[in-house]
DNA sequence: TCCTTAGTTTGATCTGCGTCGTACCGTTCG
DNA sequence: CGAACGGTACGACGCAGATCAAACTAAGGA
């Protein structure tokens, strides 16, 4: 058992998703697990952010992001991997994740970088 | 005088159009200013949308989608007319409109209906 | 078997924001 | 001018949700 559940991609509304969406730790959630690209630890994945916050606060927010249909999670032994339904998300709403990819993390300057230092 | 300020859509970032359409009130009207097509008064649009709320609040929230970069307001005589910034949002953070466009209204049954009593 | 680790659940707290009422401002018309 | 109308600005209120600490569950390893 501990199979984790999921809603199904149809069932999902575009409402709900764009609550999900509109809390800044959540978004950094979900481009994180973007980056990282394959099942990673929750616990893991916020490392580089910047973002601390407790363990219930994340397991709160991985709850709703799986809730919202946006992501998955895997039971694997001790841990709980996670992974971004991206290409049920980008069949089903079409642009979306891609447009987090391109629009960043927020940054308050300019809009054309010169690099990344 | 009296000109309404707009952000410059270079400078809308995803944050803060993800929270503005998060609400439920913003988000019928974004599709009602979109149904509408053209300029249009605000405190008109929602007279079909079945969404009842003080003139302050419909005063509060055109604000927010303004300040979002999504909805542009002119001054007409007494009134106030306003529109859907479509075409630079669009180009901006393509399919997000059109995503809110197909994906209508939240209906709480299934996503297959027969017809639309 | 017991301890450790990873994560959820529960309960409590607190801040943000959606809402409203009222006052205020600008425009039109009598 | 002054009244009526459309809309904004300002406080105030209340609730949803973000956060945390602590208790609980489950899996592995010594």
């Amino acid at each position: 058992m501990t199979e984790v559940i999921e809603p199904a991609i149809e069932t999902v509304t575009i409402d709900v998703v764009l609550s999900a969406l509109a809390d800044p730790v959540r978004l950094t959630l979900v481009r994180a697990f973007d980056a990282a690209g394959d099942w990673t630890c929750g616990s893991d994945v916020l490392k580089d952010t910047g973002v601390a916050i407790g363990k219930s606060t994340l397991s709160h927010h991985i709850k709703v992001l799986r809730d919202a249909g946006l992501i998955r999670t895997r039971v694997s032994g001790i841990r709980r991997l996670v992974t971004l339904r991206y290409d049920e998300v980008e069949q089903r709403f079409p642009g979306l994740l891609t447009m987090l990819r391109e629009h960043g993390p927020a940054r308050a300057a300019a809009e054309s970088p010169a690099s990344t230092p």
